[in-house]
DNA sequence: TTGAAAGCGCTAACAG
DNA sequence: CTGTTAGCGCTTTCAA
């Protein structure tokens, strides 16, 4: 009996018969052949069926961002659906070890809001397989993006703080660039972000800020590496302390703003009269609490990402899916409280 | 030059001159050559560099569930510090095709509770690779399991129940077994339950109850096929419904306990004076609810499972790892109401 | 240090 | 319907 025979039997059941293919299936349990390798065959096929997935963070972090986990879950749907495995590549973000990437048997990658110049993207380029990014970096070519407009959806976010009588504004925002930056960010360190969300959303609120007349140089902004809540707890309270005359903190991330809420809640601040808050990314803990935030399609990008990737038959299909983001005014934003009003307790 | 030095370019720069290294990378770089085939790599040395993780549910599931995200957290941890990649196998838990199990490129299973005789898993174990099982199914030879004592915890819980003086308890529990049965589950079905855990841990609450005199005929199990909060509410009225007489809701999770939660908040009912609610898991839902329940570290049993998998240096370990369970006293539990106490509202 | 040869396990042409 | 042949791209002895 020859290999073709016994590859038909387990592949092609219709190349031959009935009999003869339980025949063979019998004979393979019989001598305790565990069915064809399945690397061999990937080799031979030239398909992992497996899509590859790459972080910023370490693998584990993202299993605790929820906005993340939104993302997984569209994407592992995706994967499901064409039956491809979804590899999750073992990166250390702190260290440019980069053989992960070249380890990982996969038809393609999936990348998801890493930071521009990130040796492991650049790694994951060098690979003759066809790359999505999901958010970040944005502009690389050749590499379909999927991604909302943060700069758009600020500026509305931006707008409505304006609207409700707010100049005197402070923002709390995600990592900028690089090193383990953990307070203010100047206008220097701002422009040269490595992270065109955190700048995209910046310029948007400048710009909704600029129309009502605010300065920017004025608009204290302050950064924190980590993204947890805690960190955003940790930020408002130094934000607050240096600029007492604040009447909203706007955050570039739900989970910053909970921290701020948390902040809030053990100071006594009444939220919103006596600070507004708000967000961005509309996760359901931030729902939960009514936050005011940017509600974005976490899962829809999640899948959109998976499909680009793997419904790769059509040509000349948008190489850029922009998803639609909207404006969800909760509890915690409100009328800017009269200038007179300071808190000596901050 | 030959293929050896190239190969040796890439992978033991100690075996070649580093002028020569830089020669030949350089010239790779030129021709458009990305580097050694991960796939053919793999192939010869007889190493994927990846576990592959096998859920019962559909992969997006898993990103819901609190206690899921723990555990890959955990599994992901211990990949990351292996140098592994961590492959989400694609499998339709309803549909029984095995296909992607035999098609991952891994050098090992990890199998996060599942039922007995699934499928999926029995491809697994097919499979010429090691496996470690997470909590089910228990007793399979050969494959090496981490979980806690769920018999053990649910005895704990159930005594503390007994001796705040509740006789009259109904159970809510997860799937028990084939078929998407929603609704009381006799003795029959308990019994014949797929899903060890469940089964275990309904045992362990018969049996305090047992110590107290009271005949477990006679204490109303309602399971549920989706595990959701909105499951846990409907289920929790409908046990109340049929039993108004009951002074405590014993969920085997802490997701169906949230529902109890949110039943017995929408029906004006006091947890715990009216009524108590108990959960298991401890998941960070739940400690914020204050609830009373078992907390077992779903992180450490993904650390567990992983390290079990890939540090397989030492021979003769245990094959399997039983982790601490705590029963948490929260603020969902107190004494038992009166006896003449009914709630005809419900 | 470098090169030649062997083969990991499989599938896809093609010929019978 | 079945068998023969030829690699997929790599690493690893082993010899030069």
């Amino acid at each position: 009996m020859s290999r073709t025979t016994v590859s038909n039997a387990y592949n092609r059941p219709d190349q031959l018969s009935a009999p003869l293919r339980a025949r063979v299936l019998e004979a393979a349990r019989r001598l305790g052949y565990p069915g064809p390798d399945p690397v061999a065959r990937s080799l031979r096929t030239r398909r992992a069926g497996a899509v590859g997935l790459l972080l910023t963070e370490a693998l584990s972090y993202a299993f605790r961002d929820p906005a993340a986990t939104g993302f997984l879950e569209g994407l592992a749907l995706a994967c499901e659906r064409a039956g491809s495995g979804l590899l999750l590549v073992p990166v250390s973000p702190e260290l440019a070890d980069v053989t992960a990437v070249h380890q990982a048997g996969v038809d393609g990658f999936v990348v998801y809001s890493v930071q521009e110049d990130d040796p492991h993207f650049k790694a994951v380029l060098e690979r003759p397989v066809p790359t999505v990014v999901c958010d970040q970096p944005i502009g690389v070519e050749g590499v379909d993006r999927v991604g909302v407009d943060d700069r758009a959806a600020m500026l509305a976010m931006g707008r409505h703080l304006a609207e409700l009588g707010h100049r005197r504004i402070g923002v709390l925002c995600m990592r900028l660039g690089p090193g383990r930056h953990n307070g203010p960010a100047d206008e220097a360190r701002q422009a040269g972000a490595t992270y065109p969300v955190q700048r995209q959303r910046l310029a948007g609120l400048r710009e909704a800020f600029a129309e009502a007349g605010v300065d920017w140089a004025a608009v204290p902004v302050h950064e924190r590496f980590e993204h947890s809540v805690d960190a955003g707890q940790s930020a408002t309270a130094e934000l607050l302390a240096a600029h007492p005359d604040l009447t909203a903190v706007v955050c570039t991330s739900d989970i910053l703003a909970l921290g701020a809420l948390r902040h809030a809640a053990q100071h006594d601040l009444s939220v919103p009269d006596d600070l507004t808050v708000t967000g961005f990314d509309g996760v359901p803990e931030a729902m939960r609490a009514a936050l005011t935030t940017i509600r974005q399609p976490v899962l829809e990008k999640g899948r959109a990402a998976g499909e680009l990737l793997l419904e790769r038959g059509e040509r000349n299909r948008p190489r850029t899916v922009t998803l639609p983001t909207e404006l969800v005014v909760g509890a915690t934003s409100g009328p800017a409280r009269a200038p007179e009003r300071f808190f000596s307790g901050w």
